[in-house]
DNA sequence: CGCCGCAAATTTGTATACAATGATGCATGC
DNA sequence: GCATGCATCATTGTATACAAATTTGCGGCG
């Protein structure tokens, strides 16, 4: 793409911040464009972990130059999406298997966490909007509608994190979903373990409607720990990965 | 500083990774430096919430140009010690007064949690360890040894994120405690407070001992309400900020 | 006297050029 | 034939140059 040489600025005069809302509302600079892209890269599985990150090429594909793409990776690596290597470029991170269990481990308490707030702090209307997303999540189990599922499973626990009351606490969630999300590329493929998610989704909400913040905070951490059961596989096989 | 021009590699050959170990053992780049002296700069409150970073500023008051200083500042934008407004440049973050609610119960959470792993999951020998420097901080008090107290307190509180032994939750909890740091910087006033705080000190080391991870928790909570207190005030005077 | 609009200036964003370090491959010696 | 050392190469780190945008100050107008 781009192979006509386009003059130093001939950029799209940034149409609309539309794209990406990355909460930077007036902007976003091409190092945050890339940033954000890069992440759903990642996140999506499209750049596995190990994945050599150079910096002239990434700067070709996208049609800039090294500048903004160095910024863009020393962003994702504060994040730890990517990992850098003073003087031996970038890779997309790959954690030990230690630390991926201690990042599950600390993604449970920090959901149980936002669970337990949120039978506390959750408007009525907000626990009612809760329960009808998890009822129509009932209706894609019984459809098979592996897909939907998998997003509206996203959607339910960012709801979570959201219903917390505590922006600060849902963004550390969030971004430790996001960290995992690289290693979870095929989770939830059996039917019954899609039922099995929904069903120890409902005990989550009837805690949280019951405003028994403990026993929410507990479902959490009964349902996250079904949840890693089925890809701990996924963590182990670490060493083939190395693709270009 | 550094006014007779430096040729562009008269750096003083990296003397040694030994100032400031940033986990990035091969070679502490420009960047890296200056992030964790800026970093320093901000959490000891020599440059408050609300500075202007200026870029080239910056660059020559350090003896650099203005590359790295960029990515020094992107990095500790994603840390979330200074804020960038694309094309408005970066200021010391000053997070209004909710956020920092938000963020001290944040870190209340992930402290109690941090202190419920150590119950259970802390050697025999950690415990002593911990329990030792609870009675060497004892003796600080009774001496009014305030400097002191105020270092081993923070180092105490990391002890119990590195006691957790999940250095992912660890490194949020010091993260979010850094900060948090500086809008605590008349923090541990009175003799009063501090007698109170090693007291309340001595409850979570208590349940430690005891491997009562609840205990723990709730005594962790107890004590972090308690020092909230002891600064809501710095919290609300946010307005006359605006230092050069 | 205050407000609006315009122009200069500061400051950020991006591109490019240069230097240095880590990696690679080959030739040489054992 | 294998290991070791050196030279070449590729890639990162840093500096500088240029363009765009925002801010600031000034002048005119109401």
């Amino acid at each position: 793409m781009t192979l006509l040489a386009r003059s130093r600025t001939d950029t799209p005069a940034r149409p609309a911040p539309a794209g990406k809302p990355t909460r930077r509302r007036p902007g976003p600079t091409r190092a945050e464009a890339l940033a954000t892209e890069l992440a759903e890269a990642i996140t999506e599985g499209r750049m596995p972990p190990g994945t050599a990150l150079e910096e002239e090429r990434l700067a070709a594909a996208h049609g800039v130059s090294r500048t903004p793409v160095r910024e863009a990776l020393r962003l994702l690596a504060a994040t730890g999406l990517v990992e850098q290597r003073p003087r031996r470029g970038a890779v997309v991170a790959r954690p030990e298997p230690g630390r991926l269990a201690e990042m599950f481990q600390a993604m449970a308490e920090l959901e149980a966490i936002c669970a337990s707030l949120c039978a506390q702090a959750m408007s009525r209307a907000d626990k009612a909007r809760l329960a009808s997303r998890h009822a129509t999540m009932g209706k894609m189990v019984e459809d098979g509608w592996l897909d939907a599922y998998k997003d509206a499973n996203v959607a339910f626990h960012e709801a979570l994190y959201a219903g917390s009351g505590n922006s600060y606490l849902a963004e550390m969630a969030d971004a430790t979903r996001r960290r995992l999300a690289p290693f979870r590329a095929a989770q939830l493929g059996g039917q019954d373990r899609l039922a099995a998610s929904h069903g120890e989704h409902g005990a989550i909400v009837a805690a949280i409607l019951a405003g028994d913040g403990v026993a929410a905070a507990a479902a959490v951490r009964r349902h996250l720990a079904e949840t890693e059961g089925s890809w701990g596989v996924l963590a182990g096989q670490q060493p083939p990965l190395r693709v270009g």
